[in-house]
RNA sequence: GCCGGUAUCGUCUAGGGGUCAGGACACGUGGUUCUCAGCCACGGGACCGGGGUUCGAAUCCCCGUACCGGUACCA
C-alpha cells in the first residue's frame, strides 16, 4: 500500500440487497432485515437491491413475490435496482440466472474445487443415522471426493444423476469480522462438502447467493443470523473464486413473547396482516426499526428519512428482540393522531364496509367520513377497532341502550334532561356543527338549571346510544350531518322519498337517523310518567 | 451430539471498571376532560449463576446455565 494518496474505500458506496424467497407471505423479521437494508443505503447514499431468490421451485410462486413486492412498498421501502426496477447487473430473479450458475459450477469443477457426487438420498440419510449415532458430526462423508473426473463425466453423461458439491479444505479455520457480532471463527473440520448445484440443475443457496451477491457487487451483506454458520462455506467460496467478499452484517431474529421465532401461532406474523388489521405502513416500519436498534437521545418516532440519517450497522443489538404488540400499537396510535383526515377515511371505508354500515362511498360520504374518523382514531390502536367506535352513527337503537341497567337507571335520573333535549331538538334546526351543538347545549342548560356531567352524560346516552365515545363535539354534528347524506336536499328523509325523488343524494351508507329522532325514540322508550 | 450465537426492569433499550444503572412501552396511584382515549404528576420494577482479576466488576477473563440458530439436493 502506497502511503499518501487516498484510497477510494471499495464498499464506498454501499450496495445492499434484501433477497426474500416467495414463498409465503413477507413475514415481520423479514421486513425488518429489509427495512435495515433500506436504511443503510438510504442513509449513505447507496444502493438497495431487491433480488428474487426463487430457486426452491416446489415453494416458489410468481403470486407470492407480487405479494413481498406490494408489501415492501407499503412499507414505503423503494429499491434502486431489481425486479420490477431493472438495473445493469440482472437480472434479478435467480431463476432467470441458471446460466451464470451453470458457468460458475463448470469453472469450479474445471479447477477440481468442486466435484460430482452420485449419492443417491438414502445413502446420504444412512450416513447421517451412522454418524450421529457414534457421536460425529453429520457432515458429508466424502464418499464421491475420490471419483476421477473423466469417469465422473462418463456417469454424467450416461443419465447418472448427480450434484456439483464444492470441496471444502481440511483443518482450516475461517474467520470473519462481523459488522455485528465481531470476529467469528469456524473450523472446516465440521463443514460437510456442501452441494452447489442440485441434480435438477437449480443451483443450492450458499452457491447462488455467493455468484449473485458478487456479480452484483454487493458490498454489505445484511441478514438474519440464521445465516451465521452458512457464511464461512460462502467464504470459502469466495475465496475458490478469487473474488473479495463482502462485509457480513448478521441480524438476531425477532420473536415471539415466549422466546421462540415469531411466528403463527403467536398470532399476525406477516406484514399483510398487521396492514389488513389496520396498522399504518409509517408505525409498523418505525417500530420495526427501534427492535434491536436504538435511535439514540430523544425521540424514537422518527420519519423513515431521519431514521435512515441516523442508522448505524454498528449500533445494531446482538440479541433477539421479542416483538411487543403493545408498543407497536404505541406508535400506531401516534401515527393515526398525525394521518390527514382523507386518508383516515379512506383507509376505513374496507374496515366499515365489512361491518355491512358501507357499500360504495361517494365523494360526500368519504368527506362526512374524514369529518369523524379523526375523532374516533384518537382513542384506537387500529384502523379496524374504528367501526366500534362509530357505532353510534350506524347502529344506534334507543331500546337496545336502555337495556343496559347503568343506562337505565341514569337516564331515569335524568329525566327532565332527557324531555327537554327531546323538545329542543324538534324545535331546533339540526346542530351541524360544533357551535351548533355548543349552543344547544347552552340553552339546555338554562332550561334545566343542569351542567357540566349531569347535562353532557344524559345526552350522550340519549344521542349516541352509549355511555362512552367519540367527544360529544364531533359526535352529534356527525350524528346530523350523517342523518342528511342520501337524503332529499335540506329536508330530513320522509316516507315515499325512497328512490321517487330525483333529487336525493345517493350515499353508500346505511341511514342515520337524526339527533332530533334519536332524541324522540329514547324518549318514547324511557316511557314512565 | 457437534459447531456457532446471545444474556441490563414484564418488553424494547442507554450505559460500560467507581452512575442514585438512564429512557421508552406496559403497569399502579392521583389530577384533568360529559365518557373512553389522551394529557400532566408521582410510584414500583433489571445488570442469568458461580469463580477469578482488581482497592473496587453489571462492565474484563474463565466455567456453568438458559435460550436461539446451524448441522438439507429450504432459503
Amino acid at each position: 500500500m502506497s502511503a499518501g494518496s487516498p484510497i477510494p474505500d471499495p464498499r464506498s458506496p454501499m450496495r445492499v440487497r434484501f433477497a426474500p424467497s416467495p414463498t409465503g407471505q413477507l413475514h415481520v423479521g423479514n421486513a425488518r432485515t429489509a427495512l435495515f437494508n433500506w436504511l443503510l443505503a438510504r442513509g449513505s447514499g447507496g444502493t438497495f437491491i431487491l433480488r428474487i431468490e426463487d430457486t426452491d421451485v416446489e415453494r416458489s410462486s410468481r403470486e407470492w413475490e407480487r405479494a413481498i413486492i406490494e408489501d415492501l412498498r407499503w412499507m414505503g421501502l423503494d429499491w434502486h435496482e431489481g425486479v420490477e426496477a431493472g438495473g445493469a447487473r440482472g437480472p434479478y430473479r435467480q431463476s432467470e440466472r441458471l446460466h451464470l450458475y451453470r458457468a460458475h459450477a463448470v469453472e469450479l469443477l474445471a479447477h477440481d474445487r468442486a466435484y460430482r457426487c452420485f449419492c443417491s438420498a438414502d445413502q446420504l440419510e444412512a450416513d447421517r443415522r451412522a454418524a450421529l449415532a457414534e457421536g460425529r458430526p453429520p457432515k458429508y462423508s466424502g464418499r464421491c471426493r475420490g471419483i476421477p473426473r473423466d469417469a465422473a463425466r462418463r456417469r454424467v453423461e450416461a443419465g447418472e444423476p448427480a450434484v456439483v458439491r464444492f470441496r471444502v479444505p481440511d483443518r482450516r479455520d475461517v474467520v470473519f469480522d462481523d459488522v455485528v457480532r465481531g470476529e467469528v471463527r469456524f473450523s472446516t473440520d465440521v463443514i460437510g462438502d456442501p452441494v452447489l448445484v442440485r441434480s435438477d440443475g437449480y443451483p443450492a443457496y450458499n452457491f447462488a447467493v455467493v455468484v449473485d451477491d458478487a456479480l452484483m457487487g454487493i458490498t454489505h451483506v445484511i441478514r438474519g443470523e440464521d445465516h451465521i454458520s452458512n457464511t464461512p462455506r460462502q467464504l470459502l467460496l469466495y475465496e475458490a473464486f478469487g473474488w473479495t467478499p463482502p462485509a457480513f452484517a448478521h441480524v438476531s431474529l425477532v420473536m415471539g413473547p415466549d422466546h421462540s421465532p415469531l411466528s403463527k401461532r403467536h398470532g399476525a406474523t406477516s406484514v399483510k396482516e398487521f396492514r389488513d388489521r389496520g396498522c399504518l405502513p409509517e408505525a409498523l416500519a418505525n417500530y420495526l426499526a427501534l427492535i434491536g436498534w436504538s435511535p439514540g437521545e430523544g425521540n424514537e418516532l422518527l420519519p423513515l428519512d431521519e431514521l435512515a440519517a441516523r442508522f448505524r450497522l454498528e449500533d445494531v443489538g446482538r440479541s433477539a428482540g421479542v416483538f411487543d404488540v403493545e408498543k407497536l400499537a404505541w406508535v400506531n396510535r401516534h401515527y393515526l393522531k398525525l394521518a390527514d383526515p382523507m386518508r383516515l377515511a379512506r383507509l376505513t371505508v374496507p374496515h366499515l364496509q365489512r361491518e355491512a354500515w358501507l357499500s360504495e362511498p361517494t365523494d360526500a360520504d368519504l368527506n362526512f367520513l374524514a369529518s369523524v374518523v379523526p375523532a374516533a382514531a384518537a382513542s384506537v390502536d387500529r384502523l379496524d377497532q374504528i367501526p366500534g367506535r362509530l357505532r353510534f352513527l350506524f347502529d344506534y337503537s334507543a331500546r337496545r341502550a336502555l337495556d343496559d341497567p347503568a343506562v337505565r337507571a341514569e337516564a331515569e335520573g335524568a329525566r327532565s334532561v332527557i324531555a327537554a333535549l327531546a323538545e329542543e331538538l324538534t324545535a331546533a334546526a339540526p346542530l351541524l356543527d360544533r357551535e351548533a351543538f355548543r349552543a344547544a347545549v347552552g340553552r339546555l342548560r338554562d332550561r334545566t338549571g343542569q351542567k357540566g356531567r349531569a347535562l353532557l352524560h344524559p345526552i350522550r346516552l340519549v344521542l349516541t346510544g352509549g355511555p362512552e365515545g367519540v367527544e360529544l363535539d364531533v359526535a352529534v354534528p356527525a350524528v346530523e350531518r350523517g342523518a342528511l347524506l342520501g337524503r332529499p336536499k335540506g329536508r330530513p328523509l320522509q316516507t315515499g322519498d325512497v328512490g321517487a325523488d330525483l333529487q336525493v343524494r345517493p350515499s353508500g351508507f346505511r341511514p342515520i337517523p337524526s339527533a332530533a329522532d334519536r332524541a324522540a325514540a329514547f324518549h318514547e322508550a324511557l316511557g314512565g310518567p
